[in-house]
Order: structure tokens, then C-alpha cells, then sequence
DNA sequence: TTGTGTTTTACGACCTCC
DNA sequence: GGAGGTCGTAAAACACAA
């Protein structure tokens, strides 16, 4: 809710610094970032989970149709107030990245032609922006982190764009937000069920619920 | 300041598919 | 068997009322 919150009505829950610093983004204020010391695990560290995934599929079709009316109903995550001043345009899906800055090396650079990922922001900066100190897990020494807002709305933006999140963009989102391949499965995880969750909540005399078949089986063959 | 409720990360168990 | 899905849950982080 938090980050969705975000995105709707620009103003931060929470008043801890982090979050302080970066209730009112702009393209300047996110290298903030750059001295955030909460703890991320780097793709491909100490994450046994986190190794870089195969080839990109060049024939990436667009999202499942099903989606449509989600993406619709939402609205254009970009166009949120949030959204806009830490300088999404209005389409939510192209950056406007901060000058000088470049763009995240594409997995496939044809398939960026032909693939929605083509018209979604490039996480390269926001990688160069975000410092890790180090991994930590339950067992460790530390139980969870606390991800930044822009972690969040970085997550919260792609999942507005597809609920399930694509092996591609998976790896793109872990390497440009400094996060684990493995943090961003589970983040989409715990963000579906929340909306379930919500969804839930917000219908209670929604007795037929419709059986919902593990995405994963659709899923893998459009991977 | 403290107690309490909610939200957010993270994991394990179990399931399905290839 | 591996990957990724849901579900349930633990515990930290946080908001807020008293």
C-alpha cells in the first residue's frame, strides 16, 4: 500500500529519513540515492538465487491481454503526480532519464525493437545511483530491509504494468534498483497478494471466486 | 513513551508445469 | 528436478491513539 499510495497521492506515509528525503522527488533528489544505506543485495553476489537468467527471448509478446483492463482501470502509473515528479512522463513507460545519464545496456537489443520493454524506462541510472552494502538475510544479522520509495515505485510502476513479472524485466529491474533477482520474484509475489488481499476485502460477498490457475503455466512459454 | 494494529520483506511448504 | 506460482506466517518497520 505504500508505495501504491505513493503513486496516488504523492505524499509519504511514513516520516522516517529515508523516506523524508524523497517525499518530494525530482529528477535531482533521486541521486539521493546514492548514499542510501540500507541493505541490497547485488544480482548475482551473494544471492544463490540472484544468477543473471539466460537469453532474452526476442519474440516477447506484449502483456497478457488479461491485463488490459487492469493497465486501464489503474491508470498510466506515470501519470501520477509521483510519478511525474520524479520524471515520468505521462506514458509511464519512457524515462526521462537525467541528462548525461545513459541507458541500461539491453538484454537483446533487437528484441528491445519488437518487446513492450522497448517503451519502459531504462533502470541504468538508478544502478549507478543506489549504493548495496551487503547482503543479509533472516538467518543473518538482519531479518528484512526496508526498500527505498524508489525501489518501490520503480516495483510498483512495473506492476501496474503486468502483474506477473517477465524473466527479462526481472533481471533489468534487479540490476538497475540494486536488488536480487530473487527480491524482485518475491516482492511481485507479496504485491499480488496484497492486491488479492485487497481485492478480498473490498468484495466480501464475492462467493464464486474465480479460479485462478498458477501464472507461471501460462507464463513460462511467453519467457 | 508505550501499546497496538497495519504494512512490508522474506521464507517455507506445497502445487503445477515442462 | 527446477522454476515459479499461491498461501500462511514471522518479524521488522511504521503509524497512531492513549
Amino acid at each position: 500500500m505504500y508505495v501504491s499510495y505513493l503513486l496516488e497521492k504523492d505524499t509519504g506515509m511514513y516520516s522516517n529519513p529515508v523516506r523524508t528525503q524523497t517525499h518530494n522527488m525530482n529528477t535531482q533528489n533521486l541521486m539521493q540515492y546514492a548514499d542510501f544505506t540500507g541493505y541490497h543485495q547485488l544480482a548475482g553476489t551473494s544471492d544463490p538465487h540472484a544468477q543473471a537468467t539466460g537469453v532474452w527471448n526476442p519474440g516477447f509478446p506484449s502483456p497478457r491481454e488479461e491485463w488490459n483492463p487492469y493497465i486501464q482501470h489503474t491508470g498510466c502509473p506515470g501519470s501520477s503526480p509521483a510519478a511525474e515528479q520524479i520524471g515520468f512522463n505521462s506514458s509511464g513507460l519512457t524515462y526521462i532519464q537525467p541528462q548525461g545519464q545513459g541507458t541500461l545496456p539491453s538484454l537483446n537489443s533487437s528484441a528491445g525493437e519488437h518487446s513492450p520493454d522497448s517503451q519502459r524506462p531504462s533502470y541504468d541510472w538508478i544502478r549507478r545511483s543506489l549504493s548495496s552494502t551487503g547482503g543479509k538475510t533472516r538467518t543473518k544479522d538482519k531479518y528484512r530491509v526496508v526498500y527505498t520509495d524508489q525501489q518501490r515505485l520503480e516495483l510498483e510502476k512495473e506492476f501496474q504494468y503486468s502483474r506477473y513479472i517477465t524473466i527479462s524485466r526481472k533481471t533489468e529491474l534487479a540490476l538497475g534498483l540494486s536488488l536480487s533477482e530473487r527480491q524482485v520474484k518475491i516482492w511481485f509475489q507479496n504485491r499480488r497478494a496484497k492486491e488479492r488481499k485487497l481485492t478480498k476485502k473490498k468484495l466480501p460477498d464475492f462467493t464464486t471466486t474465480p479460479t485462478m490457475t498458477t501464472p507461471s503455466m501460462t507464463f513460462k512459454e511467453e519467457y
